[in-house]
RNA sequence: GGCGCAUUGGUGUAGUCGGCUAACACGCUGCCCUCUCAAGGCAGAGACCACGGGUUCGAGUCCCGUAUGCGCUACCA
């Protein structure tokens, strides 16, 4: 039987990076196995479900070159057919319904509220079955429901058993059927609830492998009890560790912002490929010890064995704007910035100046020659794509701004230092050809006319000609900027009014 | 409260059937390179493998217990 696995997250917000890994597993496995990866969007509680979300997490797999195989499927569309299951169940005697009043539950303290209701009913010597609908003859179960009073319907869960799987990540799962409540399949207004649909709808996909969040790993036995009331195989489990926030917490975007979200990472200049390769390697570990691996690679390695049990910490620090997010993405993107095909890398970088009108349409014909060679000088020392428009500015035009910093330290030192790179400026105007080896010839050759050292002008040329005292060996700038611009800018009065 | 899962340097992880002087990557420190910053090269700091006990000639690896963290326990998803 080939396999079939699928996204299931919930249209609630923009898609966390916890469950863009579960989409990644998901796809790599799929593609591993020659198998279908799907997509069903959960957005059964209506009022927190948006097309904007909907949309933000379809171009979220997209962006990260996740494909979804057929089409895709809106869990509430699905609504009558987990009706029509909850009834079949009713009918068999699987469920029952239960006709005591909906409880009313605030948000916000149903954990203390669970702790409390256990411990009553463990005060009243009461369990998880001793509900008093559950025995109740039918004719009369039916006669009420007839007469109009509202009922939820929960399954019949067997008093005596347990049931168990086999984890493909966890391994040997088995738990008492006594632990188990009789789960509440349809709420009293009609609406199912989460368990039964996600086993309805699995069912329907014919999904083979179910690969989530270790959240839902207790859970998996009350859907293993529907898909055995249902008569229907049971699918293989995969449960992922989680990932969770510097202080083992969960990470959520109220705590602790943008850095959850994948959107972030696209906005503020990730390659795709890089995000992709980091957040394969949060839980999971290629077998060979290789870590930068291309899709492919991470098809050919990828087993759903070789995935770790623990959580994962994602760690950042926020009180540091360089480390926003975890260092290893930083450096993973970093990695594939320098070291990429300028063929993949061209059209993210056209995005970004274009979005600052630093792009010219030449760089893609006649001076594709010069644009590549100046990423490529450029490239090694930036960390995201937003670098080769800020940092990089200069590169691409003559309105840049100068570091403060920069200007103390490379020009303000020397007094003389205005009127030597004028100097400068006057001598690599009669320069021919002009590139990195004659500029840099002359600046030696000038710096030991003027009896100064050649750092100093390296340096003041640095900041005059890029604003920034850090940057490519100062030759290859000059070659880069060009005769014309390197002239006007070494003459610039900017820095000096500054 | 009950049940489940986890626990290897700051972080991500590797450690097959018990032999480890505990490996790799990120980060960190220093040196080299050098016109700066990176990159790269080299060197290094950092883990009594949560704790306690047991089995064994020998335990990160097996067993039991404790602690801590996380999850689930909803007419949420």
């Amino acid at each position: 039987m080939s396999v079939r696995v699928r996204f299931a997250p919930s249209p609630t917000g923009y898609l966390h990076i916890g469950a863009a890994r579960s989409a990644l597993f998901n796809w790599l496995y799929a593609r591993k196995t020659g198998g279908k990866f799907l997509l069903r969007i959960e957005d059964t509680d209506l009022q927190r479900s948006t097309d904007e979300s909907t949309r933000s997490i379809i171009e979220g797999l997209e962006w990260l070159g996740l494909d979804y195989d057929e089409d895709l499927v809106f869990q509430s569309d699905n609504g009558p057919a987990h009706r029509a299951a909850a009834n079949r169940l009713l009918e068999e005697g699987k469920a029952y319904r239960d006709f005591t009043p909906k409880e009313q539950r605030e948000d916000k303290s149903v954990k203390e509220d669970i702790s409390e209701r256990a411990r009553a009913q463990e005060a009243e010597g009461k369990d998880q079955r001793s509900n008093p609908f559950r025995d109740l003859p039918k004719e009369e179960s039916d006669r009420r429901a007839a007469a109009g009073e509202p009922f939820a319907v929960r399954l019949k869960v067997p008093n005596k058993g347990q049931t168990r799987f086999d984890d493909i990540v966890y391994g040997p799962q088995e738990r008492s059927h006594s632990e188990i409540e009789d789960l509440v399949l349809l709420r009293s207004d009609g609406h199912p609830l989460y368990n039964l649909s996600v086993v309805i709808d699995d069912i329907a996909m014919g999904i083979t492998h179910v690969i989530r969040g270790q959240d839902h790993l207790t859970n998996t036995h009350k859907q293993i009890l529907l898909y055995e009331a249902l008569g229907a195989p049971v699918p293989q489990f995969a449960h992922l560790p989680l990932i969770l926030a510097p202080n083992k917490g969960k990470l959520s975007k109220r705590k602790h912002g943008e850095v959850v979200s994948l959107t972030t990472y696209r906005d503020r200049g990730f390659v795709p490929a890089a995000f992709r390769n980091f957040l394969a390697l949060l839980g999971w570990a290629p077998p060979e010890g290789k870590e930068v691996l291309t899709k492919e690679e991470l098809v050919e390695y990828f087993s759903l064995e070789g995935i770790n049990r623990a959580n994962a910490i994602f760690n950042f620090q926020e009180s540091d704007p360089r480390r926003w997010t975890d260092d290893k993405a930083l450096w993973m993107n970093a990695e594939y910035i320098r070291t990429m095909p300028l063929d993949e890398l061209f059209p993210m970088l056209k995005t970004e100046l274009r979005a600052n009108k630093l792009w010219r349409e030449e760089y893609d014909d006649d001076d594709r020659e010069w644009f590549s060679k100046t990423v490529n000088l450029i490239r090694e020392r930036y960390f995201t794509l937003k670098d080769f428009s800020s940092q990089g500015r200069a590169y691409f035009s003559d309105d840049f701004d100068f570091d403060e910093a920069a200007v103390n330290k490379n020009l303000r030192k020397e007094p003389r230092l205005r009127e030597l790179l004028n100097g400068l400026a006057d001598k690599l105007e009669n320069v021919e050809p002009f590139n990195a080896e004659t500029s840099e010839a002359a600046l030696r050759e000038f710096a030991d006319e003027a009896g100064v050292k050649a750092g100093l002008l390296i340096n003041g040329s640095r900041t005059m000609l890029t604003g920034q005292a850090v940057g490519p060996s100062m030759f290859e700038v000059f070659d880069v900027i060009g005769r014309e611009a390197s002239v006007t800018r070494l003459r610039s009065g900017i820095p000096w009014s500054m």
